[in-house]
DNA sequence: CCTTGTTGCTCATACGTAGTAGCACCGCAT
DNA sequence: ATGCGGTGCTACTACGTATGAGCAACAAGG
């Protein structure tokens, strides 16, 4: 009964049934309130006594292996969560995926055993899924290897992906960060700034939310007829050329859309060099959410929290209908106005550069 | 096969066994790698194959009902991870656990499913208790419900709790932060810089971590023969009556030792709102590790994420073996220099009031 | 008295795995 | 021929639960 030897079997329904006089099933069913297995109140009063005297509690894995749901939902990240640069990255996550976990009454499964010590970690490991414990499982981070996706979709696994990511021949759904739409959103902002002759200069890394940053830029220039000057736009490198900072410098481009926060800290830092300013004589937009540290950059909002919450849901959606359509979900992100953007007008005014305005070839 | 139409049974040890020509029994064996069973390379072979063949993944649920480990380790926070003021008060907590699970292959599950929805959470609910499912777990928070510990104890179920927490009859081991170790440092460092007379200003909330620091403060003002001059030491009220702040005004009193960030700035607004500063003319110290947003006080550094290390190895060590003993651990905590501790005499220098020197009553 | 229906349960089985016990067979020594 | 030890498996059961099928008892209706 007590702690004193170390731990001893807990009570099942066998033992309970004992106790009340009853079958195994009996119990059963008075505990999982099966409605049309007519318990009278007595014999039902005399369980639940038993089952208190007891301590009785129901194991869930058992009840698992019977067909039910475990009532756990998967949270599997390719990389350990501690080393991410950006404490918060996963965590804001995290913190979203719980909240609607705890509402819809479920627990968490931390996926962290398929880990190398070092932080990437697989799905299949040892051809074992451990996946398999949750009814269903988000998935989040850079997945290295697309296979291991296909595989676990083809195993007809329920899970959503956090962040667009294509399989071919595995249309599962993912909830994306409307990138597309926020960075012609920002093209827009710009050009209602008067800016007419852009620079976009991109991360050497590949992947589609930078597809869809880069899409969205493209044919929000296009629309709108604006002139781009991005010379490493298509190329790999990560785009910061002498030839694009020339640009800047003669005034025939007055506005960057940089991708990371990073190289907005080293664009800013090879404008300085040159002697130029931003938001003086360059405007700057970046296309994911700046830790806001030092400059106050014009930027967007990932709605992370939300995207956990959304993602839970759809998952859940997923668990409980296995033929319920699996479509992505586009999550619109905020643009937020910072300090880095201003009108060319006060651009040329402030600027000491002694070029034409902005229109000008 | 595929995923066309929702979710198929998964493959199992039988189908397996069916495909290769053995029993299901065989199968196990290959797969558990049992030694002392006699299955030749041919058999195995063809079994490995089946497997290949089938996609078959053991479940793991499946092998705990049998009475192996789920390798599941379970973390029950108290209060949901998200509304803490301090966002990462329990996040540190998980990286370190988080770190250890994946070093030792282990899975953590999140119990957020007791939650009401708002915050508190219960372990025992419709008498049902979840923490089952895991091999053991790590409690954490502020438990407001001792008698859940003590039934989680008596059942013999292995967990460690984080930070200090007596329940009388059931000695569970705790991580405990060195609270005590810590006060009675910082007292000596405030002695070294020449104070001997000090005010204790506690926080109006009670609980084991508390007491540690009131203990620790206690035992190295006595040990070390200085006067204390709290008045609210003892009793309920948040100790910052104006009777310790006319010890200050008077230079009766040269150094506050508080227990959380928060009272320390109403402290330096009381201060500074009587003309007094930090340190010029009172030295403070911090018991707890302040954010550092605003003044860097001389405060400790809770090794967070090291604790939930230890947390996670003093767990394995007790479900590997569940007569282990079962002590607490006290972690050391550094005491960090800022800029709100000075000695007596520049205290006496720069400061404007007319008291007398520090040792005068 | 026989049918029909209802109440209050129990029986048996399945879920997927691990492990214990043991069976059939073979080769070899006695 | 008989015993003995080893090889290569299989049969069976337990883990704790949920559930379809069904059975005994009784009541009501004919």
């Amino acid at each position: 009964m007590t702690n004193s030897t170390g731990r001893q079997r807990a009570a099942r329904q066998s033992d309970v049934a004992a106790l009340a006089g009853v079958s195994q099933s009996a119990v059963s069913r008075v505990i999982s309130g099966d409605a049309d297995s007519r318990i009278p109140e007595e014999t039902r009063k005399r369980i639940l006594d038993a089952i208190a005297t007891l301590g009785y509690v129901p194991n869930p894995i058992a009840r698992n292996l019977r067909g039910k749901r475990t009532q756990l939902l998967g949270v599997h990240t390719f990389e350990a969560l501690f080393p991410n640069a950006r404490e918060s990255f996963y965590f804001q996550f995290l913190l979203g995926i719980e909240e609607r976990a705890e509402e819809t009454r479920h627990d968490l499964v931390l996926f962290s055993s398929t880990g190398d010590g070092g932080g990437a970690r697989k799905i299949y490991r040892d051809e074992t899924n451990r996946l398999t414990i949750a009814d269903g499982s988000v998935l989040l981070g850079m997945s290295p290897d697309r296979d291991e996706l296909a595989r676990l979709w083809h195993e007809g696994y329920p899970f959503v992906h956090i962040g667009r990511r294509e399989v071919l021949g595995a249309p599962f759904p993912c909830i994306i960060p409307d990138y597309r739409r926020a960075a012609a959103e920002i093209v827009r902002r710009l050009f209602d700034h008067g800016h007419r002759s852009f620079a976009f200069v991109r991360e050497s890394i590949e992947g589609e939310p930078y597809e869809d940053r880069r899409d969205g830029y493209r044919s929000a220039v296009t629309e709108l007829g604006i002139r781009d000057s991005s010379p490493g736009f298509l190329s790999d490198e990560s785009g910061l050329s002498d030839a694009v900072l020339d640009g800047f410098a003669d005034g025939s481009v007055t506005a960057a859309v940089v991708e990371s926060e990073r190289i907005a800290e080293t664009l800013r830092e090879r404008l300085t060099a040159r002697g130029l300013s931003i938001p003086g004589d360059v405007s700057v937009a970046v296309l994911e959410d700046t830790a806001g540290a030092g400059v106050r950059w014009d930027d967007l909002r990932i709605p992370r929290k939300q995207i956990g919450r959304i993602a839970v849901d759809r998952l859940i959606e997923m668990v409980e209908d296995p033929d319920a359509p699996r479509e992505s979900v586009l999550v619109a992100c905020e643009v937020v106005e910072g300090e880095t953007i201003a009108s060319v007008r006060a651009a040329v005014r402030s600027g000491s550069a002694a070029g034409p305005d902005g229109s000008a070839r």
